[in-house]
DNA sequence: CGCTCTATTGATAAACCTCAAATACAGTGG
DNA sequence: CCACTGTATTTGAGGTTTATCAATAGAGCG
């Protein structure tokens, strides 16, 4: 079971610090809280701080937002290597990003002071993290458009398919998506509902798309999947 | 007919080159290439450019994005003193992030080396560029949770402030949405179709919370609208 | 084995889209 | 000033999609 190389792992952590030495990296990384979370541990759910930067070591956050029903989105899975970065423009926001961890996870932490600090030192710091941040946001768009547009099976299609790039590993009937994933979970990251995800995916398992058990999803049949998630 | 003091125009135009002294900004400024846009010229659908940042001086331009079947979202709408940056980390993008103007528009536009020999050389421009962006990301995030969870009638209640708080003049009887506005604008800007915005435009101006014509909206009843929005 | 949490499935209803047709509006040229 | 034309808007009817509710089944754990 190795890590299919959709994406490599660790790669966000070098492009926050690419073109820096390694002397100016092992700095960097003492200026940072080291952390472990267990699982289902809020690390943040409003910064106070206008900009908080934390890179995942170990594990991985899940990042959400409530609505004023407590509906909740989640937005994003954050693995190793990955980054985020709170924001708090305005205080007492009302629905801020929650980032919880959904297994144990370790966590460096940079508060808004030193990440300013080391951005003035370093521009190129902030160049890349813009430049993720711009994927992120692009990310965002690309899921913002799907839900607009397309029906709600072609979205948790494109939404497996995500995450089975971002966190797929390979088993001998498919491509395992490695993190614990329930229908509430999926319908979280979709933009519909349990019994709507249970559906589709029952649908899929008969034809041998997936295969799927309690929090888990094989995808067996990706290429089905893709084609399917493009269909008019 | 003044603009309402929700949020200053040129402001980003300053939060771009906080920091800086007036002889740098007036450098930098000298840096971009000065464009006046037609009505509806297409700016850009793909930078070739990893980043390159638009700031408008006059008019207005439309962020949209398609999906594979022509349909269309809006973004944003970028007004004076805004700016956008396009983003391609990847080239022959298929569904790519289009900047339209709607009106008569002048922009200055930094391409990539120079915004890049900008942010190196100013790092207060890549921290300043940042926060801006992840302003928009948290407003893509909340219109995508928004879409995932309410109704279609909140969603274009929603729309309408927003864009009245971003583009709304003061008239005798409301607060006049300066854009030209369509129902099908209305429509690709909150998830729906041009239908159900004219039936539920219809009903609301029943109800005397808008007035509006053709292209045209004035909100009448803010306070109405904002109830509505959050209504379960 | 019993408890709890998750998943499945059917029935029903609500929300919303699609299509069609009619109407209103703005601009243009006679 | 008026008819004409093209676009925008309204509205109704009907159908599809998807959510909701309810009840049952299954999986994992002590």
């Amino acid at each position: 079971m190795d890590t299919i190389p959709y994406k490599s792992v660790s790669l966000h952590k070098a492009v926050l610090f690419k073109g820096l030495t390694s002397q100016q990296y092992e700095d960097l990384l003492k200026r940072g809280l080291s952390k472990t979370l267990q699982s289902k541990t809020i690390l943040f759910h409003q910064g106070d701080s206008a900009i908080s930067c934390v890179i995942v070591n170990r594990g991985r956050l899940k990042l959400t937002k409530l609505n004023e029903q407590g509906k909740e989105v989640i937005l994003r899975y954050i693995g190793i290597g990955e980054l985020t970065a709170a924001i708090a423009v305005l205080k007492d926001r009302d629905y801020p990003v929650t980032a919880e961890s959904i297994e144990e996870t370790d966590v460096t932490v940079w508060d808004k002071p030193t990440m300013m600090q080391m951005m003035r030192e370093y521009p190129d710091i902030a160049i890349n993290l813009l430049g993720i941040i711009l994927e992120r946001i692009e990310d965002v768009q690309n899921r913002y458009l799907e839900v607009c547009t397309e029906r709600v099976d072609q979205r948790i299609a494109r939404s497996l398919l995500r995450l089975m790039r971002r966190a797929g590993l390979k088993v001998p009937d498919g491509i395992h998506i490695n993190i614990p994933l329930s229908r509430q979970n999926i319908a979280d990251y979709s933009g519909t509902t349990l019994y709507t995800v249970s559906r589709t995916l029952s649908a899929w398992e008969k034809k041998g798309w997936i295969s799927s058990g309690r929090e888990r999803i094989v995808v067996t049949d990706p290429h089905a999947l893709v084609r399917f998630s493009e269909t008019v």
